[in-house]
DNA sequence: GCATGATCATGC
DNA sequence: GCATGATCATGC
């Protein structure tokens, strides 16, 4: 059967396999011993459903060549499970991850004789509905998207992905593998394989050892497809139709970057809004919108890729007032959990911003420019302190008592809370009003001026 | 002037 | 109703 597809065969079996399950698939003689399977390896098993349903759904034969699974249509097959949340919605459960990054031989590698895009150039992404109740054997497939990486350049999801490998690998090649981080890219990141920090690769531009790390489609990334797919995608992207395909970076620059010098006076008048009324508190980032041509703050491209962008304003003497808050913490749960799968940890490692920065002068406040930024990793250990000092005090009593501001030149704990009465119960200090963490102005000021 | 606590404002 | 971005208010 192996390779006698063609693509549009693939589109077409695929297509009727949506809602079908393994169960349905599987011939009733071949069911027995798979059970059977399930109950020694349990339900986890990593990439048992891939390898059903690539032998089940398409008729392949399970094999360990480097080559594609659709040999003749050149099409690698990635299936990748979605859950529902409480509320019901539907999400991807986890990042889809490819093969490994060699650091010692992808930096002579480009984009075009990549081992990445030799073995993924026409991507089939399944998407399967997974639950923790049912039997794999009953997960749905909801989803199939085909992505072309060879030759679909004018899809801007091509130009950002291949941006963001050139920038992974860039890193690699000045020595730097060891201080990567997913957050660093849009779409295609490159996420930690690494069981613990011990578990290391050489890289050939330095004597530290790195993580072990896989290029991966962001659970972010793919939570867009899904919505896309389903049709119930709101967001909207910043590409235009029939303008021609641009990376994050570009469309930044096109947009933000040709109004850099301009006041809130002038991109109001330039906006055509009427600036004698009352300013409202979120002015600025009105006036962003309305240069990025988008009209709500979901913006596509920035969801793909996990980026949050804020608006903020630095005094005339370039210090920058406010701290930047994430998202508040439950006291029962944080106390639960290990520092990797912290909301903070992975909102450090995974999320990136854009700055849009206006500066104060002269009486009025001029937009003066826009700037990517990750947090560092060489800056985990001290965020961790911090965390880890929250999470003692909370459990010892002492909620009412968390890091403050000069405890740490990077990260403290304040309210973040509609007013006094919004709280949230902890183990030993009754009801404490909501809080987060906050990365320190001072510290992001210092950052950005690197 | 800054730390800290508190709240406003908006959109989902 | 709530999460989140953004900023205000107070007191040392």
């Amino acid at each position: 059967m192996r390779g006698s597809y063609s693509k549009q065969d693939v589109l077409v079996r695929s297509q009727s396999l949506i809602n079908q399950t393994l169960r349905n698939l599987i011939p009733e003689e071949g069911l027995d011993g798979i059970e059977q399977q399930i109950s020694i390896y349990g339900t986890n098993r990593k990439g048992f459903w891939g390898d059903l349903i690539e032998k089940y759904g398409y008729g392949l034969e399970n094999d360990n060549l480097a080559s594609a699974d659709f040999h003749e249509a050149g099409i690698e097959l990635k299936s990748t499970p979605l859950i529902k949340n409480k509320s019901g919605a539907i999400r991807a459960k986890e990042r889809l991850v490819f093969s490994m990054i060699n650091y010692m031989t992808v930096v002579d590698e480009t984009w075009e004789t990549s081992s990445f895009l030799e073995k993924n150039r026409l991507l089939l992404i399944l998407f399967y509905l997974y639950s923790k109740e049912a039997n794999l054997l009953d997960y749905p497939i909801k989803h199939f998207k085909l992505l072309d990486l060879l030759s679909d350049l004018s899809e801007s999801d091509v130009l950002q992905i291949i941006d963001d490998w050139n920038h992974i690998v860039k890193r690699i090649r000045a020595g730097e593998a060891h201080l990567l981080s997913e957050g660093e890219t849009a779409y295609l990141g490159a996420a930690t394989k690494a069981r613990d920090s011990n578990d290391t690769r050489p890289q050939p531009n330095s004597p530290v050892p790195a993580k072990k790390r896989a290029f991966s489609l962001k659970q972010s990334y793919l939570n867009v497809l899904v919505q896309q797919l389903s049709g119930k995608d709101t967001s909207e992207s910043l590409n235009k139709q029939n303008e021609p395909a641009k990376t994050i970076r570009q469309l930044f620059e096109e947009k933000i970057g040709a109004l850099v010098g301009k006041n809130e006076e002038e991109l109001a008048t330039l906006f055509e809004i009427d600036i004698k009324m009352k300013k409202p508190k979120n002015f600025r980032r009105l006036l962003v919108n309305i240069a990025l041509g988008v009209r709500s703050n979901k913006i596509t491209e920035l969801i793909k890729a996990n980026m949050t962008l804020k608006v903020i304003k630095l005094e005339e003497s370039g210090k920058l007032a406010e701290s930047i808050s994430f998202p508040v913490f439950k006291y029962m749960d944080i106390i639960h959990q290990r520092w990797e799968e912290s909301g903070f940890y992975k909102a450090l490692t995974e999320r990136s911003f854009v700055f849009v920065i206006f500066r104060k002068q002269e009486g009025t406040i001029v937009l003066e420019s826009f700037r990517f930024w990750s947090f560092p990793a060489e800056d985990l250990e001290e965020a961790e302190r911090v965390w880890r000092l929250t999470v003692e005090r909370i459990k010892t009593g002492q909620a009412d008592d968390l890091p403050k501001i000069r405890d740490s030149r990077i990260a403290h704990v304040r309210p973040h809370a509609r007013n006094a009465s919004d709280t949230l119960t902890t183990p030993l200090n009754g009801e404490q009003v909501k809080k987060c963490f906050w990365l320190n102005a001072k510290y992001i000021e210092k950052s950005l001026n690197k």
